[in-house]
DNA sequence: TAATCTTTTAGGAATCAATCCTAAAAGGAG
DNA sequence: CTCCTTTTAGGATTGATTCCTAAAAGATTA
């Protein structure tokens, strides 16, 4: 485990914040500042390859990375794209599966909406 | 309606293929050799604005285009890619909206197999 | 600890999907 | 047909990500 390794396993995991690869870069430099783009990148598609931590895919931007690495859904909003993570629903999954034809692997459920900073005025979401 | 955003979008709504940009670009400048790349891409963006059809976000690979704009679950392979389309279950969305603790605006469920070609050997799916 | 072999890195070039730019062409209203 | 607006073709540009290579770091063994 070399250590530009744990350092960037250690942002990932370090916040429950959904980073993009850049961010992630940004911070690490702060630390190490010899770091290279490319390793930030070669790492994190490791670090996803051995499920220790997860990519994902966002609309019309970049990837972001999540520190936990198992199926969740994961509420966004459409207009400023702030990525909240949901609890794993055993339910959610159990209906899932049951609507399937054939056992999964996994899944990724992005449910969007519009948050409460973005819908604008104060008050949010009483209506 | 110009006669490109016709082309383009009699291509995506033709047959439930979940085509890239790129394969619809190549369709479409089969019937007419003059189109431009950029065309394609401004085009497939504005159908999708207009709520026409609905882009699909693929994991490390060029976005898709589905004819059906409805929230709906995608089956796709995580050795080779193919996607097809599941029904939307009115259940499955109730059962969604049910954990959550606001009013969504859609979603994008994806699951994750590995389909009988991929899974090799000429069986499939029986055990 | 030194020698050796393997893996990873830094740094930058290269790739690829997607977007942007501009003059020319097409649509459309009157 | 004329004027005005929108869209296109074609190509340059961007932005995220990947690839390349010599050098550095890690690991292994003696």
């Amino acid at each position: 485990m070399t250590r530009q390794r744990q350092l960037i396993y250690g942002i990932v995991t370090a916040a429950p914040e959904h980073r993009t690869a850049e961010e992630i870069y940004d911070l690490a430099r702060a630390q190490m500042p010899s770091l290279a783009r490319g390793t930030v990148y070669r790492n994190l598609g490791l670090l996803v390859q051995e499920g220790l931590i997860r990519k994902l895919e966002m609309p019309d931007a970049p990837a972001r990375y999540d520190r936990e690495p198992r199926s969740h859904p994961h509420l966004i909003c459409q207009r400023c794209g702030r990525v909240e993570d949901l609890a794993a629903s055993e339910q959610l999954l159990a209906s899932i599966r049951a609507e399937l034809p054939v056992p999964i692997t996994g899944y990724d459920l992005k449910l969007y909406h519009i948050c409460p900073a973005c819908r604008g005025g104060g008050k949010d979401g009483i209506a």
